[in-house]
DNA sequence: GCCGCATATTTATCAGACCACTTCCAGGTA
DNA sequence: TACCTGGAAGTGGTCTGATAAATATGCGGC
């Protein structure tokens, strides 16, 4: 990295807080190229330093680029650049999905669906024989197991599997946040007490079946059936009173 | 909002840092709705005493939500619940899409096209006569200036104003996310690939046709070239070396 | 009833200290 | 020579206390 121009006296510009005016610098650094991906920044107290202000202020900073997963923080160590990969920066997605209510969630289901239809489209044109062992591992695995946990497991397995032989790392790690763990966890459980539990499985097979047949239209609407058939009933719910605190 | 139980002496978990369990503990309490959008929560000190932290490290969790889009502070009155709206809580989404470079440009660049032709075709089927009056408002205006950063606003603006008529805004603001950049580059694009303008303007009018005549399909299929084209001109863009600090 | 001002509250920032963990190298050992 | 071991230096993690800046509140005066 190159030398930060350490701002000597001078008027200071004095616009926002001066922990986002740090957030807004480092990031601009990155987006400059000035900063490589894996590269390790200057120590917390010589950035503070270099940018004029405490110590405090530069850790607020960092900790913020930390969440968004644009820093990685190593104790004793340093603090470096992460890989800028698509999971690491929309882990924050998930977050979303976990805070949203209401008709939020459908929205956001509802975005699922339109992803999630095409990523499976694609899956099916492109997946590897190797890759469709995976999913039908996690099929099988789902559909011979009455704990619900494992049963959930094997179901975001099912899915991730898929929608990485779509070949869109983004597109991938969006969906993974749609699909979170708390987030499904949340609509699972009511869903299936209303029997849709062989539903589900018959649109697995539907879905299976498409990615077998290297069918992309095929794979489309049944990956858009399948997440269609959980946003329907989330969209009645909304409508009807909540049961439990997570109401809708 | 309800108490937080003290935790008087008592043997402390100690997982992760104590600034990532405050993240976490203020995450659970409105994903648990003890906490509702808009709300005032107690003070730094309070929190922080209340959790056992320090305030620095109260302030770091703090930062954190609020670059999230979860909280917002205000200087001399209080910390708030945000209304967690997809606005809001999406808006890291530009960031993710700043810092992307190369292949994964162009990952969400198929991300937006997918999504943006749906949301042009909901909004086909949906919009009213005094936002298809909108969105003709920008597409003259665009067509009527030759100041780069005007077109770029206004084009900016016309897209938004099509994504909106979808009616629904967590996709509108994953796209807005992904526009940012995105537009950035085909400004870029338009300063060295002449007739780049006249091919902008004829999609444009496709897509405006479209809605006109309330056509879904026809929508869908306008976005999806427009997008597409952008998109690949960039993987060409990818093959070959960059020229100046935004590389491909 | 309404306005203006002093005061209290609260966030923003700074400074300095100590702890926990990592890294690295000098010195000893086999 | 090769290995390992121990400690010192470096660095992030946390805490404490203090000051500045912005806002909220309540009181007195009109």
């Amino acid at each position: 990295m190159d030398e930060i121009p350490a701002r000597n006296g001078e008027a200071a510009p004095q616009k926002g807080t001066v922990t986002q005016r740090a957030i807004d610098q480092i990031k601009a650094l990155i987006g400059e190229g000035r900063l490589e991906p894996g590269e390790r920044l200057p120590t917390e107290r010589d950035l503070a330093a270099r940018l004029g202000i405490s110590r405090s202020s530069m850790r607020e900073a960092i900790r913020a680029l930390t969440v968004m997963g644009v820093l990685e923080a190593r104790h004793g160590s340093g603090i470096y650049v992460t890989q800028l990969e698509a999971g690491d920066l929309l882990e924050t997605f998930g977050v979303v999905a976990d805070l949203s209510r209401g008709p939020r969630l459908a929205e956001l289901l509802e975005v699922r669906r339109i992803l999630e239809s095409t990523a499976t489209a694609l899956a099916a044109a492109r997946i590897t024989p190797a890759q469709l062992a995976q999913v039908e591992k996690h099929l099988t695995a789902m559909n011979t197991t009455d704990d619900p946990e494992e049963i959930l497991a094997h179901d975001l397995a099912f899915h991730r599997e898929i929608t990485a032989a779509a070949g869109n790392d983004s597109m991938a790690a969006i969906l993974e946040g749609l699909s979170s763990r708390t987030f499904r966890a949340r609509v699972w459980r009511a869903y299936q007490e209303e029997g849709a539990f062989t539903r589900t499985r018959r649109e697995h097979a539907a879905i299976h079946r498409a990615l077998v047949a290297h069918d992309p239209e095929a794979a489309r609407a049944a990956a858009a059936a399948h997440v269609g058939e959980v946003e329907q009933w989330l969209r009645g719910q909304a409508a009807s009173p909540p049961s439990d605190e997570h109401q809708a």
